[in-house]
DNA sequence: ACAAATTTAGACAGTCTTGTCCAATTCGTC
DNA sequence: GACGAATTGGACAAGACTGTCTAAATTTGT
C-alpha cells in the first residue's frame, strides 16, 4: 500500500490529531523517514491525501454518470441499476467513505482545501447529473421543473435509507442498497413520471 | 457555560484526540482540576457529552414531532412549516450539529455508546414520525405504501439541498432551509398526494 | 461569622509525538 | 560489479498533553 493510501486509512480511523506518523509508516510498510522524505510534514501529507481522494472519487463519479440511462428500455429498472452502481462504485467504496469522513471531520479546519474539493467535486458532478436528467425530460421520459433540484432529490431519495449507516461510517449490505434505491426510484418516478397527457408523443419518443 | 457544553464545543471543533482539557476548562471558565473532579478523565467526559447531546436532541425532536400537522388546513404549507421547524430546532441548532459531528467522527471508536444513541434516537424518532405519516394517510390526506419508508424519504427530500452545507459543518441560511423544504415537500406530495378517486371521502375527512 | 465543602493555581512525573540528523544498508541502473 | 540514489533504523531535542498532588483561596450552608 502506498504512503498516501495508508495515510488516508489512518487519518480516517484516528482523526487528524490522533493519526501518528509512525502508524502511517508501519501501515504503508516503509520507515518513518521515508514518509518525511516524500511528503515533508503531517499537514502536507494530509493535503496530499485529500487531493488524491478527491481526484479518484471525481473520476469514479464521472465514469458512473457516463453510464446514466439516456435511452432507457425500462426506466425504473435502469434508474435503480444506475443508483446501485453509483452507490457501490463511488459512495460506499473505500475512497468515497474516506473522503466523506475527512470532509466531515476536518472540513472546517482547512477551508481553502475543501472549497477546492467543493468546486472540483459537487460543483461539477451535480451539473453533469442534472444535465442527464434534463436530457431524459427533454426526450419525454420525465416531467421535471428544475433539473438541478431533481438531480439532488434523486440522490437524496435513493440514499434515504442508508443515512444512519453512512453516519456511523459503516458499509450497507448489497440488499440494503438495492432496497433503498428501489424505494427511492419508485417515489422519484411517482413524482416526476411523464404525465400521460400526450401519450402518443411519449410512446413515439421512447422508441425514437 | 457548563463544563459539558464547553467540552462538546471543543470535541467538535478539534476532534477527540485534538481536544485538550486545558482548553475545555478555559472555555468553561473553570480550572482544569475541576474538570477532573467532575468527570474523572477525558473519556468519561466525552461519554457524558454524547449522552447529554443525545438526550437534548431527542427531547427537541419529539417536541417537534408533536407539532406535526395532523389536521392540515393547507397540507403543503403545513408540511413545509413542519420541515423548517425540524431543521431549525433539531438539525441546524447547536446540539444537532454537534451530535451529528461527534457521531460521524468518533462513532466507530465507541460502538456501544453509539449503539445506545441509535436505539434512543433514530430507533424511536423514526417510528414516531412514521406514525404521524400513517395517520395522515389513514385520514385520507396521503396515499402511502410503507409509512417508515415515506418518513425517511420525506426527511431526505426536505434536506436534499442542504447536504453539502451539513457535510462541511456549516449552518444553512434561513432561505436555503425554506427553499429546500419547499422543493422537497412539493416532490413528496407529487409522489404521495391522495389520488383523487374517492374525492368525497377525502374532502369529508379533511373537515372531520 | 464560622466551618465544611468546593475550587483554584501551580508544580510535577510520565508518556507520546513531531520533525531532524546521521551512519549504515539496500536498491536501481549502467 | 560499481556507483549514485533512495531507504532504513535509531537516536535525539523540543514540545504538548494527561492525570495527580498539594496547599491556598474561595464559596456555601447554617
Amino acid at each position: 500500500m502506498s504512503v498516501v493510501d495508508a495515510a488516508a486509512s489512518v487519518f480516517c480511523r484516528e482523526g487528524y490529531a490522533g493519526a501518528n506518523i509512525d502508524l502511517i509508516a508501519a501501515e504503508a510498510g516503509v520507515s518513518r523517514q521515508t514518509v518525511y522524505n516524500h511528503h515533508g510534514d503531517k499537514e502536507k501529507l494530509f493535503v496530499a491525501v485529500v487531493r488524491d481522494l478527491t481526484e479518484r472519487c471525481n473520476a469514479g463519479i464521472f465514469a458512473t454518470i457516463a453510464t446514466f440511462p439516456d435511452q432507457p428500455a425500462d426506466l425504473e429498472a435502469d434508474l435503480v441499476a444506475f443508483a446501485v452502481r453509483m452507490n457501490r462504485n463511488c459512495i460506499c467504496n473505500r475512497d468515497g467513505r474516506f473522503l466523506r469522513k475527512l470532509i466531515q471531520a476536518e472540513g472546517e479546519r482547512y477551508p481553502e482545501l475543501f472549497a477546492e474539493w467543493r468546486e472540483q467535486g459537487p460543483g461539477r458532478t451535480w451539473s453533469a447529473l442534472a444535465a442527464r436528467f434534463a436530457r431524459l425530460a427533454f426526450a419525454g421520459h420525465l416531467s421535471i421543473g428544475d433539473p438541478d433540484v431533481a438531480a439532488r432529490q434523486f440522490f437524496a431519495l435513493v440514499n434515504a435509507e442508508l443515512q444512519i449507516t453512512f453516519m456511523l461510517g459503516g458499509v450497507p449490505a448489497e440488499e440494503e442498497v438495492l432496497r433503498s434505491a428501489s424505494n427511492g426510484v419508485r417515489t422519484f418516478l411517482s413524482a416526476f413520471a411523464k404525465k400521460k397527457s400526450p401519450a402518443g408523443k411519449q410512446a413515439m419518443l421512447v422508441h425514437a
